[in-house]
DNA sequence: TGCAAGTTCTACGTCCCGTAGAAGTCGTCC
DNA sequence: GGACGACTTCTACGGGACGTAGAACTTGCA
């Protein structure tokens, strides 16, 4: 899976985080801290359109927005990392030893509705 | 945490499967199709010291093993993954949604056993 | 129809990584 | 003990990804 430069995560977090699309310029100014200049804006959006994670309308002020959610993102690459990793029995007991009480109760909820009858 | 280069996973994944520490002429013969140089070996393992993946000891024949598990270091990373990832709740309900039927119910097991009076 | 805003093209510097030769160290064999 | 060969460290280079942005081009609007 294509990973994220610093940038360009950055870039889609904004996106992200956005209730709709978000023209170029609406993005510099969200990076004001940065002192992009919109160019550079634009050169990373366009890569992170070739990488997929990013679409744009044909509008007059191109409009840009994430083709998928941050969630999707991080937990495709959390299957990338188990699916890559050797023993995933191993992992994943290693993954939920290191889980928090709150989220390990989130788990066994989600578990739990999810499929607690996925051995019939 | 510092992320692996294409050789450098290679050669994790030697160490990691090795049953002890290899010295670097046992690694450049376990890549052998690569036909890498003794001394591609060793930049690499230096690199991979640098990053903490890595130590050897100071016999001649320098010996190297992996600082981790690649479980421990798959974990990791899904726990990284996790934990920049705003909505984790969210990550966690998409994740649990991935995984197959024996990996859920490997979960569910690792999750009754791990705590299921955490909540006490 | 010409400008201003926006878009695309092209380019450059840097850093990481694969790759390895050159130079240095060290154990050992005569 | 000196030389040789194996091993180690140093130094370097090329390619690719990414941050960065100017130059050139397009287009809606005054």
């Amino acid at each position: 899976m294509a990973s994220l430069g610093e940038l360009e995560r950055a870039v889609m977090d904004r996106l992200w985080s956005a209730d709709g699309p978000l023209a170029a310029a609406e993005l510099r100014d969200g990076l004001a801290d940065r002192g992009l200049a919109l160019t550079t804006v634009h050169t990373v959006l366009s890569r992170l359109e070739q990488k997929g994670f990013v679409v744009h309308d044909d509008a007059r002020p191109r409009r840009f927005r994430a083709r998928g959610t941050r969630e999707e993102h991080a937990a495709d690459l959390m299957h990338e990392v188990l699916g890559q990793a050797g023993d995933r029995q191993a992992v994943l007991a290693r993954f939920v030893g290191g889980v928090d009480a709150d989220e390990a109760r989130l788990l066994r909820e989600l578990l739990a509705a999810a499929g607690p009858d996925a051995d019939r």
